[in-house]
DNA sequence: CACCAGGCAAGCC
DNA sequence: GGCTTGCATGGT
């Protein structure tokens, strides 16, 4: 693959192992709306409109300058997926699940933005979620015009840790509100450093990310994959539960039992396999 | 009307 | 420690 940048845009040639709606829809991110051909999406307070052609990617309103310090970053692009794939696929099951998402990034998404998604995330289903972060960045980010509409970034735990439970309720989270606000008022104060926790061993970052109330493990571990870069984290819900027990068990399995194989099985690569997997089952699900 | 959704905290024993 | 239950809201 080579970047290029080109009237105001840049565009990736020969792109391989990366398709746009695979990795935009295939759970990890909330964010990113289809718009004409492609996508516009707001990461760490920069929009982005993106449309992929065959095995061309263009990247509007960006420099090559902000695509090396950032876009390249975001999308994963220093890391051979191919090499990846071809380890996971020595498994049959995964091979299959790859074949249908090969195409899937997994997002280096910003950590602030990843821990309240998935607050929300708790007992949840996907449309909510992504309509309850439209709220709260509507409602309290700032706004940002891109090709004539208004977009908003993200809130900050500053901006966040002032609300009130009942002013945080024009977003219609429901329980989780208080966990957004315990969320933001810990960051705020430093109790949780999102700074730091970069720095941190796995674990430790995984005790400092559950201090907050509404992230457990699960969560967690998603925050860990998805904000933290650690992939050799392997979040399950029920939708991994499902498939896991489907391609692996052939019958009810416990979390436990099923994260221990889990490991076993794909070792640093977890947090990949995971994703493909997930994608797959909800491909299946709602295909047929 | 039930039941479910990328779980979690709190309350039991 | 492990196990059970209630939880806001919106969609089938």
């Amino acid at each position: 693959m080579r970047a290029e940048e080109k009237q105001g845009a840049v565009v990736l040639y020969d792109v391989c192992d990366f398709d746009l709606t695979q990795t935009f829809t295939c759970g990890q991110c909330f964010r990113w709306i289809p718009e004409n051909e492609g996508y516009i999406g707001i990461a760490s307070g920069r929009a982005l409109y993106a449309e992929q052609h065959g095995d061309k990617i263009i990247l509007y309103d960006t420099t090559m300058r902000e695509y090396e310090t950032f876009w390249r970053g975001y999308f994963h692009l220093d890391e051979n997926y191919d090499a990846v794939k071809r380890i996971l696929s020595e498994d049959a099951a995964l091979a299959e699940a790859i074949a249908y998402g090969g195409g899937i990034r997994i997002l280096r998404q910003d950590l602030w933005e990843c821990m309240v998604s998935f607050i929300i995330s708790a007992n949840n289903n996907i449309p909510r979620i992504q309509k309850i972060i439209a709220l709260l960045c509507r409602n309290f980010g700032e706004p940002i015009g891109y090709r004539g509409k208004t977009y908003y970034t993200f809130p900050s735990p500053e901006c966040l840790c002032t609300l009130t439970r009942d002013e945080l309720s024009v977003i219609r989270a429901g329980f989780r509100d208080r966990y957004i606000l315990d969320a933001a008022q810990k960051a705020a104060a430093g109790d949780i450093s999102l700074d730091t926790l970069s720095d941190m061993d796995t674990e430790t970052a995984r005790q400092q990310l559950t201090s907050v109330c509404g992230i457990g493990n699960k969560v967690a571990d998603c925050i860990l994959l998805f904000g933290l870069g650690r992939y050799e984290v392997f979040p399950i819900d029920v939708w991994m539960r499902r498939i896991m027990e489907n391609l692996y068990f052939g019958k009810e399995t416990a979390v436990d039992e099923i994260m221990s194989f889990a490991r076993r099985q794909f070792g640093l690569l977890a947090g990949y396999a995971q994703q493909y997997l997930f994608y797959y089952a909800r491909e299946k699900e709602t295909k047929i």
